[in-house]
DNA sequence: GTCAAATTGTAATATTATAACCTTTTATCC
DNA sequence: GGATAAAAGGTTATAATATTACAATTTGAC
């Protein structure tokens, strides 16, 4: 079970988690989990933000790793094909899957305060759009749902910030 | 009613209609359609297929119309706050509205074979997204949808060729 | 150890989008 | 009709994201 963007976690379980599975996931699949790729993931779970390619190089750099666009897409492209991340297409940015292993379309609720992004699952909802994409005879293969809005965290600190005037609403 | 993108029909009644609406809606909002503005919906309405904003950058050169980024991106961003042409996140690209005028979620379908994409209505589904959103108490403003696969004109022409023995598959 | 495949290094460039600042056009008011 | 402010467009430069192409290195299998 994946820890909720929203509220306070030990976030580095998050990320041992996800290296754990990696490692699971390449050895029955036969990837290689080399230091790059094992740091990019890290980096890329490093917050619940979604990360852009070039936010990930100067961390690389300063890790000693290469850092030019090619090492880091690399990295992604590799993490990609193994469903251990996602990208998000409003975004042209990255974030790590909460639950990779099996394959599945994702659906993130994107919020533009905090910039955080929370994985959701509505699998009977995916199920319906298909449906309604198959009655015309349209043959899906992927879909793409990103939600943009706020967060119930920050929904309730507007709330608060209202109460206490700090706003610039009427 | 808009035509399918799937099928045959008078592609010039698209492109009409839609420069109608135009009209109306900047009459009503008191906006101005330019005819750099208007050539740019035109372009953009010249096919089913999403066009980039550089794909339209040569043919208003062609037309004696400035023809720099900013040129386009501007009408392009004129259109989109009008509601008259939606952009594509997965594809960088921008497509006519099928139904502007009213507020509304797009869901498009989008064929990787021959490129088309095809604006679905899918109000209920969006709501029942849009619940499910709100039960985790996020405010929700913008859904992006994009189904990626085959469109049924090509799922049609696919199983010909496939009968033919044109195809790769075994 | 040799070889082929996978991975990484490196330089250049393609693609998409915006910033900043200036000029022209349009609508409005007197 | 001319002054004026706002909107639209022109121009140059650059930012942000992503890929191509090819060389070098590492790895795993035999």
């Amino acid at each position: 079970m994946s820890a909720s963007a929203y509220h306070p976690h030990d976030h580095q379980g998050c990320i041992s988690t996800a290296l754990q599975q990696a490692a699971i996931l390449c050895a029955e699949q036969g990837g290689r989990l080399t230091p790059i790729r094992k740091r990019v993931l890290e980096l890329v779970w490093q917050s619940h933000k979604p990360m852009g390619a070039y936010d990930l190089l100067p961390a690389l750099a300063a890790d000693g790793f290469n850092s030019a666009p090619p090492t880091v897409y690399r990295a992604l492209d590799f993490l990609l094909d193994l469903g251990l991340i996602h990208r998000l297409a409003s975004l042209n940015a990255f974030i790590g899957c909460s639950h990779p292993g099996h394959e599945h379309q994702s659906c993130f609720l994107i919020c533009k305060v905090c910039d955080k992004a929370h994985e959701m699952d509505v699998d009977p909802w995916f199920n319906a759009l298909s449906d309604a994409a198959k009655k015309q005879g349209f043959e899906v293969e992927q879909q793409i749902t990103e939600v943009v809005g706020t967060c119930p965290q920050c929904v309730k600190n507007g709330s608060l910030k209202r109460e206490k005037g700090k706003t610039d609403e009427s």
